[in-house]
DNA sequence: TATTGTTATACTCTATAACTATA
DNA sequence: TATAGTTATAGAGTATAACAATA
């Protein structure tokens, strides 16, 4: 069987700390390392298109809504805070590729949309995307990719204690 | 079979994008949610000693070692710049949990060692982080721990193209 | 000349909170 | 009074590059 950073990790625990049960590490210290490389492999495809990931982010979240969305809906969507949202609405804006639209019902709030162009940025650089995780993924066989993301749905549900 | 925020998301891409096949988005998709979830969860863990998360990779990496190693050692395993490594050490130094000594073979380098408060400080810390990791892995059983970190390594492994 | 480590600078990103307009 | 969204401020963290000392 094939050894990485982790395992190595885990044996210079072992040695240093025979008393603790690290295997847990197996898990999170890998999820950390690979949300980090294949985060930055992401990046790449975006800044391609000249986005980051946070503005890749937005644009998909819109784009697969097929409707446009509050920023409030946004920012909850993406985990941030209302300021932040703004700020990043904004540049997306003066480039072209959102617009801001008053809404009827309630006039403090409005609807963010994509624009023409921010609608065919999202849509090539979505391709060229899915392409570079079906790379990213490919060591897995299909089943094992199924199983991998089962585990993962699995060692998420419940917000357990 | 329970559904979770990424089978949602992958069932409005399939409704915007029928063409795309996103699966590969519920292995990373899920990968980077744990990422954020997972850290943070561990993030409390330090803070109640003082620590952030980077401050105490450093701390138990040296701890691991069983070794003084130099900042160079430190900041390639730790994947930072040398100017952001050498403003933590400072910091840790400040603290009295490291200190620096000079290296007799180069007089340019130095190598950084836990103080008595450093390693009393990351033994007990690493306890609790090691107990946290378990009730975080308790979702799953000991066979699927063991699965999802063979296929997290294996996914990770050859850094194909 | 190259390398080790530190220092100084600037940048990116964010959260917070104050603010406005409206509900 | 509460809420939606924007703006202004400040802070954390980093990389970069210039630098000093030594190899």
């Amino acid at each position: 069987m094939m050894t990485d950073a982790v395992d190595r990790i885990l044996a210079q625990w072992e040695k240093a700390r025979p008393d603790l049960d690290c295997r847990p590490m197996g898990i999170f210290g890998r999820i950390s390392r690979a949300s980090r490389v294949f985060g930055s492999r992401m990046e790449q495809v975006f800044e391609k298109e000249g986005l980051s990931t946070v503005e890749f982010d937005i644009l998909a979240t819109l784009r697969r809504s097929q409707a446009p969305l509050t920023p409030t809906q946004l920012y909850q969507t993406l985990m941030l805070s209302s300021g932040a949202m703004s700020t990043r609405i904004d540049q997306l804006v003066k480039r072209g590729l959102l617009q801001r639209q008053a809404s009827d019902e309630d006039r403090r709030s409005n609807r963010v949309a994509l624009t023409e162009a921010g609608r065919h940025l999202i849509d090539s650089t979505l391709e060229a995307h899915v392409e570079n995780q079906h790379r990213m993924a490919s060591a897995l066989d299909s089943d094992e990719q199924h199983q991998l993301a089962c585990l993962l749905r699995k060692l998420m549900t419940d917000e357990q204690r």
